[in-house]
Parts: C-alpha cells; structure tokens; sequence
RNA sequence: CGGGGUGUAGCUCAGUAUGGUUAGAGUACCUGGUUUGGGACCAGGGGGCCGAAGGUUCGAGUCCUUUCACCCCGACCA
C-alpha cells in the first residue's frame, strides 16, 4: 500500500472525551473511528488489525478441531424466551420487529442460537463431540458504553460452543480450549494470566477467564507471587489463616457495649484483634419474585465479597438496606448478632466454622456477647463470603496474594446441561437413552484485542503493534520525494518487499521528514525504513518503533537487514 | 437507571454572566510560491441552520420551555 492512496486519517488531537490510551491513539492513527456512543466504524488499517486476530484464532481453532459457522445476527426473540434469557438479559437485549411484527433480538451472544442448529441435527452420541464456533458482531445495549473498544455495544467476538456425551469429555475439551486460547494470547505477544472467575447468572462451572495484565483493566484480579495462581477477586480464595491472632480469653456474657457499633470500635473497646469480632453486614436481596433481607456473617478483619453473597443465596442482586427497614423487622442496626435470632435469613463465612471467642452483636441496643461460640449455633448455613486481601496467602503454595488489573478478554467455562435441558437438546446415549448434550462454552473478544494490545504496548507518541497484530510490518519512509535518488530506492525496496510477501507500506506522501516520522510513530508499524539525507553516503536507516532506535545499514544491506528482522 | 457536564467550522475550542455590525481562533483543507531530518514559512481562498423544536423580543449563539445526542462518576455488565 501506499500512503498517498491510502486512507488513513490522522489526527494531532483526540477526541475530547478519550482517556484510555487505545482509544486515544486506535482514533489519532486513523484505526477507528466513533459513530455513536458504543459504536465504532474501523478504518483499513483498524479492519488489517482486526483480520491478523482472527487468523490466528482461526488457525488455533483448526487446529484444536473446532469448526467454524456463521450464525445469523438477528435472533428469534422465541429462543430467548425459551432459554428464560429474554428476562436474565433485560435491556441489554435490543429487540426489533420485522414488518410482520415478529420480535426479534440482536444476538449479545449465541449459545441458544447453536443448541438450536445442532438439536435434532447431531441426534447420537457417535456424533460426539462437537465443537462449533464463530467470529461475529454482537451486539449488547450497555447501560453506559467507555473506554472506546474496550466496552462497546456493537463488538466483535469469537464465541464456542462444544457438545459432549459426558461431563468428563468435556473436561478434556475445556482444557485443551484453555490451551488452546494460551496460545493464541502468546503468539499476539500479550502478557495475561489465566484466572479462576464466578461465572455469572448463566450458571455452569470450572470458570475460567483469560486477563490480559493492564492498569487500566476494570477487573481486579488477586494472583500468587510464587506460583501460576490467579482469581478474579469476585471468586478468588486464600489459604486458611494459620498464624491467627492469640485467642482473647473473655468470659462468655453480654457486655454494655454503649454507642460501640463499628468493629473497629469493638475491637478498642475489648482490646482485642478484630479478627475475634463478628461483622453483619444486611442486605436486601432481590429475587425473581420477591425479595429478603439477608444478613452475612463474616469476621471483623474481612470485608464482604459480593459477588460472593449473591451466589450464596442465589440472588439476582444484593441492594443496601437503610437503618429504618432493619429496625422494621427487628433488627438493631449496629448491635446484630446470631444469638437469641433465627427469624432472618443468615448466611455465615466458612472462615467462622467452630470459632471460639467471638464478640458478636447481642441484638439489643448498646449491649455485645462476648466469648462467644459459635459451634453452639443450629442450623448455620455457611458459604465463602470473604474479599480476598492484598498479602493473604495463596490456596495452593506458600506465597502470598496481590492485587492487579487486568483485561478480560476471554472467559471459557463448562454450562453442563443448563442450555441442552432447557432447549431440549437432546441425544441418545449408548444405551439407546435419551440425554441432553454436555456442554461448554469459550468466548473471546476480537475487537477488545485490538484495544488490549494496545494497552500494553503504547507509549506517549503512538501505537506499538507487536509483529503479530500489526496492519503493515514494514514502512519505507521517502524523506524527500522529489530527490529521485531517495524515491527511486524506495520504489526498489517497497517491489522487492512485497514480492517476499512481506505486508509493506510506502510513505510517498509529499510532505516534511517530522511530518511523516510523526505518523509513522503514531501508527506505530513494527520497522519504519528511512530514504533520507544519508543516502547520499550510501546509507539508510531502520527504525525500531519499539526501542525508538535508528541503526544505519548501508543500502545494499537494506533488504536482507529487514528480511531479518522480521524472522 | 440515579447524579453531574458538554453540544458553535472536518478536529480542538473561544464567544453565552450583561441579547445589538457580516460569529471567531488554532489546526485541517484548496491555490500559488519558498522550503525539505522532527507535525515548516509567506500570500490568497473555501468552509457554520451556533444539536433540534417552540417561545420572549424591534432584534437570540446568548434569555425561557421542551427535547435529542454525546461524555464523566456510580449502579449494571453471559
């Protein structure tokens, strides 16, 4: 390609309202341009970034025996309803009529769309396993698009779906699915962590997502410092406290306790480690049909996970309560406690099995039990309800946690039957049984890619494509067009380039040396080739986007000095 | 969906408190010339329904009402 033809607009000044780096410079370079909120247009050079992805999911895919289809954008809204996910959805979905008035949705994702092309089409287990996918435009009316690609409405997304006989074949390909996206982020050459994750509304197990490491990720992740440990925080887990604070040796008996409501009140007040105080934190939470006010338990020295508690009492959401609904139905905010009160709903943390010791709410304004036992309690229900914290220990080794930020850009996890038993996707076994399909699913965000790449690899003059996702490996920069010296053995390297196959681009444009190294550093292609003022000493010169250097090559080295470099 | 902000040239923004020539700047664009190693210079030029609708007024970019869009914080986000 050449500059002079190619449209690629560049832009001194971003957009007013950009703040992460991909947006800034995916809008300044020409890759992407806005349309309407969430919506994005991509420009030749945005489309060239968008296809290297593909390809080598395409070519990670083939490999690892998937196939590839294209399912149609536009939904039968009866699907939906099928699958109860018209409702889970909610406004996300954008529905549309056609002129016969049928309700259709624009597909945010496709797992009813391919039970429905493989049911009463793969109808034995000899056709087992299968696994489909494709790489297409969904579209998820989000209530607040941001951050340019990184959160559209309309987005491009590869998204799988495997169907098995048994649960232990799809163990076999859920792992070599994770493999298999562990390659593809390698040979993008991003750096990512595989992190355990909750896996949402949809249900199913073995949640995995696929974290591409970045500050400006809107996912906090919790990883170990010494082994390949990862979570989500919404799911991760820590190794069991094994150095807890000396137990505090308090009679058992209720305590006036006046005006002492926070925990760290508490802990002042009986001298002891917070971790010996009992925390409630109420919440209402809300049901499909009705909702309940609910309180977890947890001990002082944690905080609540959310997403966490949610899970554990199968709730579609957790809202606060005010101070005036827990005195409605008894409760005595700042004072509660387990003891002497069954008639509310408790879920406590598993850290607090058989803890001894305890300082709990007596339920009775200004007044705490202390020395509590907690064993004494019938009935407990207890769930992981704890927030991981930075330097808490690893589950699995002898290091410890910290926080990071990270990208999601894919998320795989095993759906069992929830989608084949609500749709009725059914095969027979062989024992002539019917049984529906085992499945899972493995999403990745193409169009996030493009973003993430660029969140990783960016610095304040432009883009940093790495060799595998940029649109042109090599740019030939004529300093000067009118000195046909310069231009003359620009036209030479840029043939000789191309008829090796090598993606190139030729700066012929009619403008300044600052001008041209401006964009070519705002693009930010791989190796900039300079024809300038050297050449009259028989040199040229490479520059490396990525270090900023230029290095001179004498002209007849030129070609095989790039050839090399892009080995 | 709650709270806040902004809509004026392709882009970034002045101008709006206090209504009054022909609505401005920078940048980008076109023409000619000079220049050619870090977004150059000189001269000339094109480009606007001041987000939309309604109203007040002799007169509205500016005041009032309604509405739409976009952005930010939060809630939400298989």
């Amino acid at each position: 390609m050449r500059f002079s033809k190619a449209f690629i607009p560049t832009t001194k000044e971003a957009p007013s309202d950009a703040v992460l780096a991909s947006h800034i410079y995916l809008t300044r370079a020409g890759f992407v341009a806005q349309v309407a909120s969430g919506l994005y247009n991509y420009l030749p050079l945005g489309k060239r970034v968008l296809k290297k992805i593909e390809a080598i999911i395409n070519d990670e895919m083939e490999r690892a025996d998937a196939q590839e289809v294209e399912l149609s954008f536009v939904t039968p809204a009866e699907l939906w309803q099928e699958s109860g996910r018209i409702e889970k959805f909610g406004k996300e979905l954008l529905r549309l009529r056609d002129r016969k008035e049928n309700l259709f949705v624009l597909g945010p994702t496709h797992e009813e769309m391919m039970v429905n092309l493989v049911r009463n089409r793969v109808t034995s287990y000899k056709q087992l396993p299968l696994n489909l996918y494709q790489i297409k435009t969904k579209f998820r009316d989000e209530a607040r698009p941001r951050f340019g690609l990184m959160r559209a409405r309309e987005f491009v997304m590869k998204d799988g779906y495997s169907f098995h006989a048994t649960a232990e074949d799809l163990d076999r390909e859920f792992d070599a699915m994770e493999a298999a996206y562990k390659r593809i982020l390698e040979r993008l050459g991003l750096d990512f962590r595989i992190v355990e994750a909750d896996s949402g509304a949809i249900g199913g197990s073995g949640s995995k997502e696929l974290m591409v490491i970045a500050d400006s990720g809107e996912d906090t992740i919790a990883v170990c410092d010494s082994c390949e440990y990862g979570a989500n925080i919404e799911a991760a887990h820590r190794r069991v406290i094994s150095s807890a604070p000396s137990e505090p040796s308090l009679a058992n008996e209720k305590v006036h306790t006046p005006d002492v409501r926070t925990i760290n009140d508490l802990a002042d007040f009986f001298k002891i480690d917070p971790h010996y105080t009992l925390k409630a934190v109420a919440k209402r939470a809300i049901y499909e049909e009705s909702d309940e006010i609910v309180i977890f338990y947890l001990r002082g020295s944690d905080e609540l996970q959310e997403v966490k508690a949610v899970n554990a009492v199968a709730a579609l959401e957790l809202v606060d309560v005010t101070e005036e609904e827990l005195e409605a139905v008894g409760l005595v905010p700042g004072f509660i406690g387990p003891f002497g009160q069954n008639d509310i709903t408790s879920v406590f943390d598993s850290g607090l099995k058989g803890a001894t010791a305890m300082i709990t709410g007596a339920n009775e304004r200004d007044y705490h039990m202390s020395g509590a036992d907690l064993s004494a309690l019938d009935g407990v229900t207890f769930a992981d309800l704890y927030e991981v914290k930075e330097g808490d220990g690893c589950p699995h080794c002898d290091g410890s946690l910290t926080y990071t930020k990270g990208i999601e850009v894919g998320h795989i996890f095993k759906l069992g039957t929830t989608y084949s038993k609500a749709l009725k996707a059914e095969f027979l076994n062989d024992q002539g049984r019917a049984e529906p399909f085992e499945m899972g699913t493995y999403g990745m965000g193409v169009s996030r890619l493009v973003a993430a790449v660029i969140e990783q690899h960016h610095d304040e003059k432009g883009c940093r494509w790495t060799k595998a996702t940029a649109p042109y490996q090599v740019n030939i920069m004529v300093s000067n067009i009118k000195d046909e010296a310069q231009l003359e053995l620009g036209e030479t390297l840029y043939s000789r380039l191309k008829e090796s196959g090598v993606e190139v681009i030729i700066d012929d444009r009619k403008e300044r040396f600052g001008f041209k190294m401006k964009d070519a550093e705002l693009i930010g292609l791989p190796y900039t080739i300079i024809i300038g003022k050297e050449l009259k000493n028989g040199k040229i010169q490479i520059f490396d986007r990525a270090t900023l250097e230029k290095s001179d090559v004498q002209v007849e080295e030129a070609f095989e000095t790039v050839m090399g470099l892009l080995k």
